[in-house]
DNA sequence: CGGCTGATCGTG
DNA sequence: ACGATCAGCCGA
């Protein structure tokens, strides 16, 4: 007997798209993280769309594929998880076909029940770098690319997963959203990519309020 | 709320 | 050296 969940995991089909496509279409939708600590669940609200080999803002501009990118090249579906400033990281899911380095960078989730929003708090009371935890973690718990990880136990370990079929880690349907709602604006901290700096990839909900 | 800065480390 | 960042601290 499967979960009810499981029957609303997104297929492949979904992110065998073009990655602004996917971007769009990941608004309202749920991200999901099965952890020890219990099973974390997030409504999507900001993404960014990184556009493969001719995109100056994206690791894999020029064709790049190392050992750190190499998870952009794989089949849409597949998490790219990579440690940013030695000490965040950063949750994306790669976009269309294999080897199209195409990925939608997930900037900000709200917890989608009290359950998940309990255990998002104390993911993120309980790494408190140097002393106490965040002043306002209620208002900012998971609403940034770094924060959002640490909310939902994202870590390297969970790079380069197939969340098409991982058992822990995948994408459900979430909240109906109206196309009217979806605001774009310049993606955030890629100052170095010249005119692609200027390009509207960064794609989130009109008030959060949902 | 907006700007500035230190923290911290894998990757190329 | 350099980040697809965050939080604290400052000033308005």
């Amino acid at each position: 007997m499967v979960k009810a969940e499981e029957r609303n995991r997104l297929p492949r089909e979904f992110f065998t798209r073009d990655g602004i496509t996917v971007a769009r279409e990941l608004l309202g939708k749920i991200l999901v993280h099965e952890t020890p600590e219990g099973t974390v669940r997030g409504v999507i609200t900001e993404v960014e769309s990184y556009m493969g080999e001719d995109d100056k803002g994206s690791h894999a501009y020029g064709g790049r594929r190392t050992g750190r990118t190499e998870p952009m090249f794989h089949i849409g579906g597949t998490s790219y998880v990579y440690l940013i400033y030695g000490m965040y990281c950063c949750m994306n899911i790669v976009a269309a076909a294999e080897d199209v380095p195409q990925a939608v960078l997930i900037r900000s989730v709200v917890p989608a029940d009290g359950e998940s929003r309990e255990r998002m708090a104390r993911l993120r009371s309980q790494r408190a770098p140097r002393g106490q935890a965040p002043r306002s973690i209620e208002k900012h718990l998971a609403d940034g690319p770094g924060k959002l990880c640490i909310a939902m136990g994202i870590t390297r370990a969970d790079n380069d997963q197939d969340l098409t079929r991982s058992g822990s880690f995948y994408v459900t349907e979430g909240i109906e959203v109206d196309p009217a709602r979806i605001l774009a604006g310049k993606r955030i901290g890629i100052d170095y990519a010249e005119e692609a700096a200027d390009f509207l990839w960064r794609f989130y909900l009109k008030e959060e309020g949902l």
